[in-house]
DNA sequence: ATGAAAGCGCTAACAG
DNA sequence: CTGTTAGCGCTTTCAT
């Protein structure tokens, strides 16, 4: 009887107990796909991510896989390297299998989001879709604060590495980064799309020297690393000769010599927050709260004052 | 018609037309659970991981989304925190929404993995158990060249790093390394059970120096790096010191100071593998191939002759 | 080549 | 409290 699996409390004990006994000996487990199809309810949630091997993304996970068994669901996660076709196959993939699927960074359009959203319920993380619940971590006021940073260093000439096109961070990044600049009357060159990965960073060594910029803001701290060491390759010091500051705070940030300047980013609050938005709102597709999570800037060994004693140059 | 979706080529291609742009209008999508429930092909496979954040996974999991992609597959990552009772509970959840499950570095028994075959074809990374299909990395060859290396430069006492209690991998790995250093006449002698983090290395620093040990072999690249920052905080430099060999070489090893010598595993192959297997024997129980993947020993910087001389002194 | 009917494993609703 | 029935969305088989 399926009722000793369902609803427990409406089945005499001892039937229950027999039922029980009996399935155990047959080795009997509910199906939670066929459920799934009469209750409308498949007790897991999608999780597509940009890059599974981006350090970025597994604390996010993890907060997310533990507020969903605390719920009794299951995250499924899947990747997508950075390939916005596969991101859309995903969703298609997963629509009828989990209850909701959390997109995170996603790189496709805004319609395309919004379409497949008629088709599961979906919660963007790292995005703002005008209509669609959202979680976004607050990296333009990051942004601001880097270079705000080195500004206060003395630095008078910014590189901005930028991240992959259809990033909706990378442009946050870069629009918050461009009016900080201009309000400390420094320049702000802006290097990219680039891979987000230390290889889209060590490339861009050269780069930054030949442009003379004193300081450099990175799109997510991987290309930051990458740059230190593809300017430890061409003997260029960081700090002192070049400023570095990433953005993320992956721990790999605290390991790397010198430690990494970076906009800390409340990654496990995010993917708590993604998961409580799902599963709050049930199947109630007009609720499109959005919610913004503050950054922080985390100072350590990267940046320092700004090459060539020039007058403005600031001590910390 | 729902041919027009399983079977195109039964159908007329001016009916099919017609029922394709029916479908697009009202926005159809077949219902994929509900179609696995007949045929009893999800098309999904499940991938249970001991730790996500740890970056020994993540080139195992792309190449298994990839080989899974090639073959009109999807792959589902689940972490199971390197808690054997989530691996269990992660098992039943899948079982029947994917047409198999790969057991990545499972830290339960060997009974209750084989139980739990019976409910959903099971492959086993990184440990063997008899009667199911596995693929693992030859971890024991591994550790027997790095203990070779290190003899070679001098040491005659080796620390080993052990892993987390249930390893296969670390059973192996203290198996092969005992034995290479018995031949070489050097004295080994096991740390642990370790988390295998960064964590569980740098707690180990000041344990290592006691003992007096001048090279150290630890279950994992991460615990080698947090080794390396313990003994540097506690002012012991490695390699001129202590030599310090990792495994896995995951690509942060190559990133810090030193770079660390490691036992390389090829981990995209048994991605691939794993899949193959599965997909390949189908629904054929009774297929246990076992493959076994050769490892290499990668020399970096993180290793050096044996100090000559006085034992270094712990500061208090 | 297409329609109709049965049934995958389960739960919901309704009787008893 | 427990047995029965219908039907979730699909594929398969059997008619037509």
């Amino acid at each position: 009887m399926s009722r000793t699996f369902s609803a427990p409390h409406l089945v005499n004990p001892e039937t229950r107990s027999r039922v029980l006994a009996c399935a155990e000996h047959l080795g009997y487990r509910p199906n939670r796909a066929a459920r799934a199809l009469i209750t409308g309810r498949t007790h897991n949630i999608g999780l597509i991510v940009a890059d599974i091997a981006n350090p970025f993304f597994p604390p996010l996970i993890k907060a997310a896989e533990s507020a969903a068994r605390h719920r009794d669901y299951h995250i499924f996660v899947t990747d997508t390297n950075e390939d916005p076709a596969v991101e859309e196959e995903l969703v298609h993939a997963l629509a009828k299998q989990v209850d909701g699927v959390l997109l995170c960074s996603p790189r496709m359009s805004n319609s395309l989001i919004e379409q497949l959203s008629r088709e599961v319920p979906l919660v963007v993380i790292n995005r703002q879709v005008t209509g669609l619940p959202s979680v976004v971590m607050d990296v333009g006021q990051g942004a601001r604060l880097a270079v705000e940073h080195l500004t206060a260093l003395g630095h008078r000439h910014i590189a901005l590495l930028g991240g992959p096109r259809g990033s909706w961070t990378s442009r946050e990044i870069r629009r918050a980064a461009t009016a900080a600049a201009r309000a400390a009357d420094a320049e702000l060159t802006v290097l990219g799309p680039n891979q987000p990965t230390e290889h889209g960073g060590t490339g861009q060594a050269e780069h930054v020297l030949r442009l003379g910029a004193t300081a450099v803001l990175a799109y997510n701290d991987l290309m930051a690393i990458g740059l230190i060491e593809g300017l430890d390759s061409l003997g260029v010091r960081v700090p002192e000769e070049v400023s570095i500051v990433g953005i993320d705070d992956i721990s790999l940030s605290r390991l790397t010599r010198p430690k990494l300047t970076t906009v800390a980013n409340p990654t496990g609050a995010a993917g708590r927050a993604a998961v409580d938005m799902l599963l709050q709102h049930g199947d109630d597709r007009r609720t499109t709260a959005q919610v913004t999570l503050q950054t922080e800037l985390v100072i350590r060994d990267s940046t320092g004052p700004a090459p060539t004693g020039k007058p403005h140059t600031v001590k910390e």
